[in-house]
DNA sequence: GTGAAAGCGCTAACAG
DNA sequence: CTGTTAGCGCTTTCAC
């Protein structure tokens, strides 16, 4: 293994020289420093990341918790993920993986053992267990998603309220006045994971205020279980035109058993999804949507970060604005007959 | 920031007493054991990574290389990644998350920092950039995934050659004679990922020893494609009554393309499933197929790593049998009218 | 069964 | 612009 003093010795210079000509934090004469990187190319040197973090107390290392289950949105977590990762290289940080399953003892562990100098937690609940410790230490982080209480916290997420009253606000343009909402499966919301709630809580404001009528569902994936929730929805509301769908494996179920009964999207029923623009595009029809922006989301949070471990930058919550784009799922409500 | 020096003193022992009560690494009074222990409860002291890994030249952290693309897989992915983190802290490890964007260039980094101990490869291509540096690294490495040449490697993965065998020899059973193969995007053969053409391999050779007629289609994801596709394999090969799909995203377009048509499944016609359990289960019509065991391929790459960092443990490569489960989507090919 | 002490490889004052 | 030096906190001989 080669280390910096033999680099040093190679090159003829002292031990901080080359530590100088790594880090750039004092200016090197052109020619020594041309010779030290001779040097360290020739002889294949690699900073040794143990000392480096012992004596510097930096591990260049941010952590990255993410949810064990998987029993929603696995694209977007994946697609988070890496976006961390790549982001996080550009600036010069490694990403190290935490599953939620040991909660918050792996944010003691981390951050008590200098493991990682910041760390990213996503699937944030609203009355979250982590949050006083991520308060109650100088390390800093960043959570993806919205607890209740933001107080001394940095947050990036999509504005889920916004989000639901977009869907609404396209449908009541579009003529509908009667809407069905497909939702994620009951644990999520059991589970008081924010986005799901503050969609519904964005949807049925703008709905009160636009005088539509909506009812929501949780939803399991899967065809069986759409398949139950459908009959049940159209039966309790036979005029409902319009569905805002939010979870990926509930609709392609939808759409093949409304062309099952014989009901065209968009002619006589229109449907707006919340999800990522792949599913959105591949779906057999293709979705008006309002798309799921993780990889902004995995950026934005590491972007945050590095400004905050390079010294300064105040807490914020970052809501990003929702987007809706009009695909082939929506049109006009029917006229009545 | 407690140390162990300060636990030490507390503790009224020896700075190297408090590190072998904690590394286990030599006897130990029971009585100096409960002082020591209560003293680093009591400071909450939690070891500091740099300095261990420093002094030990063991960072205690195994990389995990994921590709950067997301083209196929999301899911499986997304399960080894959770498989390998959670099963790595059983034995005391954290995993760091490595793009594929680096290439060969991280595994140079990680490896020379002496940033992980160990790592896993994923999405392993037949003659990868990676493999001279894995094999000329003392440090152990596990692929998910076999490339052409596995001397000197240990690699972990489903049996794909058996799992196209598979297959056909379902259909077979099941009376089929013409089959129809819809595999993953191009792009995945064009980069010559083993899996895909395994498959295809042991697709093909069974089905000449068994006398099937296969045609196989690479397919990007999503309905239209689906749709295009089928339209030119049943015009290519009216006859065919046998699918095999191995490709997530081409599933549930297939099964509506075929309702659409009016073709019952499986009456008319079969579809064998190469997925994760959830897909097959969820889909439209409950799949027949056979698993990606990602949890167990995550496992196995972290327990033969384990074993490799203790000492001893040979080169070796692990495939997985595949196992086809019977469900709602293969049945008797219809009878010659 | 326990202590003392010598590093591990690097960073960051301090000194010139 | 460059060199000298004192640790960073832990592991691990060696000694008792």
């Amino acid at each position: 293994m080669v280390t910096l003093a033999e680099v040093a010795q190679h090159a003829g210079v002292s031990a901080s020289t080359v530590s100088y000509v790594l880090s750039g934090k004092r200016s090197i004469s052109a020619s020594t420093r041309e010779r030290v990187e001779q040097s360290i190319r020739e002889l294949g040197y690699h900073p040794n990341a143990g000392a480096r973090a012992l004596a510097s107390s930096r591990s260049n290392i941010i952590a990255l918790m993410i949810p064990l289950r998987t029993d929603m949105y696995v694209p977007v977590m994946m697609e988070i993920a890496i976006a961390v990762a790549t982001t996080a290289r550009t600036h010069g940080y490694d990403v190290l993986l935490l599953t939620g399953e040991e909660g918050p003892d792996a944010v003691r562990r981390v951050t008590g053992s200098g493991l990682a100098d910041a760390m990213i937690v996503m699937d944030v609940e609203l009355e979250d267990e982590r949050l006083p410790l991520l308060r109650g230490t100088d390390r800093p982080s960043v959570l993806i998603g919205l607890p209740a209480d933001t107080t001394g916290l940095t947050c990036v997420d999509l504005d889920w309220s916004a989000t639901g009253a977009l869907c609404v606000e396209h449908l009541a343009t579009l003529g509908h006045r009667d809407i069905a909402v497909i939702g994620e499966a009951p644990a999520v919301y059991e589970r008081h994971t924010g986005f799901a709630e503050r969609t519904l809580d964005g949807l049925r404001s703008r709905a009160r205020e636009l005088g539509l009528k909506v009812l929501h569902r949780a939803c399991e994936g899967g065809f069986d279980a759409m398949a139950a929730i459908l009959a049940r929805i159209l039966d309790e509301r036979p005029g409902t035109t319009g569905f805002v769908v939010q979870n990926e494996s509930a609709v392609e179920p939808l759409l093949a058993l409304l062309r099952q009964q014989g009901r065209a999207v968009p002619e006589d029923i229109s449907v707006v999804a919340i999800c990522p623009e792949q599913v959105a595009v591949q779906a057999s029809v293709r979705l008006t949507s309002v798309a799921v922006p993780a990889q902004e989301m995995g950026r934005r949070a590491i972007e945050h970060l590095v400004t905050k471990l390079d010294g300064h930058a105040r807490d914020e919550v970052v809501l990003l604005a929702p987007e809706l784009t009009v695909r082939a799922s929506s049109g006009p409500a029917p006229s009545a007959p």
